[in-house]
DNA sequence: ACTTGACTTGACCGACCGGTCTAATATACT
DNA sequence: AGTATATTAGACCGGTCGGTCAAGTCAAGT
């Protein structure tokens, strides 16, 4: 059987929003894609902001429930938990770019910057996610500490400084439309270190 | 006397792709905004792909004799220069605000994300200005070893690092849409290093 | 005085945008 | 069987998009 229509818009927004963008990708291509009615669309979504919403939401589960939670997960040493990281974004951009011969980026990202000036509302939401993101640097510096694998320092502000820097390396890596740059430069990750103040 | 009109379309329309972003202005807009008419817009540019090139040129030309080369100072230490840098990005973004109440983030970024996966001369221009930009960080770090500042490491990944980092930085605080992540996180940017490979 | 060519004006073009609406159809409960 | 409800179908809407074009203005060159 094949799927729910509303997934099916989901899945298509979502390849077509990441491999482009968000004002590029009209509606009506959604539905041509995904074999679906104007009607049938607006039925399920009430507008395309509130698609965006539900194409973020999608991702960033499979992101937590996929790679996210392999890299972070809390048998690997917390240290060896970023280049996981940074091999499982490595990867995946290899093969999107084998497929569609464009390294589309970091979803979030590239939303980020393109809708956020002028929509609160998913500017609000991508900031959520991005502090959710965060938050398992955080985890993994603390615990790396309490090992004493790194020395101390400010958790929260460097694990914010580490996703700033994956998010970085990814757009240059976009720019250059080349994913060697994530292999080559992802791993300095480890290398940022945010000092305590007091 | 006023401005040329070119300028002026010119200055408008880089203005309005900042605040905002590429797909989103139209040219209406900018002739409007520049009190130009159409048909003289499309005399001084034959496209707005067109436009969108002068305007990145535009912008990077005032950079390199802006804060860069205020920043990239050969009178001031290597790894100074860093800091001025952040600094220097961190007041833009903060009167940006102040102005507008949106924080706009890096013109080059933002388009970077929005366009290059479908517009490869952008992209290529892009990368190139990026390119750039990573030259003045490896000419402060090559000398910062040279002085004996900093330890020996690879100086052309590591300064693509920094520029990625930065890049990320200004991505995350503009989705917060708060210039203090810029001075908060900032500064880290001499932590990155990566060590030579041989 | 006349010509040239840079510049301006604004009406106009087809295509497409996000979104609406009515009518038809499948499904599910009574 | 009958009826309510969820879903689909696709014509249609006003508005905007990037871009064109014929007509004209105006200053400089001869």
């Amino acid at each position: 059987m094949e799927m729910d229509t509303k997934e099916r818009i989901l899945a298509t927004a979502r390849e077509l929003f990441h491999g482009r963008s968000y004002a590029d990708v009209g509606i009506k291509e959604i539905c041509s894609m995904a074999n679906v009615q104007k009607g049938s669309f607006y039925h399920f979504f009430p507008s395309k902001q509130d698609l965006a919403m539900a194409v973020i939401d999608n991702m960033a589960d499979d992101w937590a429930n996929g790679f996210v939670a392999e890299a972070f997960d809390e048998d690997l040493p917390p240290m060896e938990r970023l280049d996981y990281m940074v091999d499982a974004v490595y990867y995946w951009q290899k093969a999107a770019k084998n497929l569609e011969g464009r390294m589309p980026g970091c979803l979030f990202g590239n939303l980020a910057l393109e809708v956020s000036t002028r929509d609160e509302v998913i500017r609000a939401r991508l900031n959520a996610i991005f502090e959710k993101a965060s938050s398992r640097f955080h985890e993994a510096l603390e615990q790396a500490i309490e090992r004493g694998d790194i020395p101390f320092l400010d958790t929260k502000a460097t694990a914010t400084a580490m996703l700033a820097y994956l998010e970085g390396v990814i757009l240059l890596a976009k720019t250059r439309n080349d994913p060697d740059v994530v292999r080559n430069l992802g791993p300095a990750i480890k290398s940022i270190r945010i000092e305590q103040k007091h």
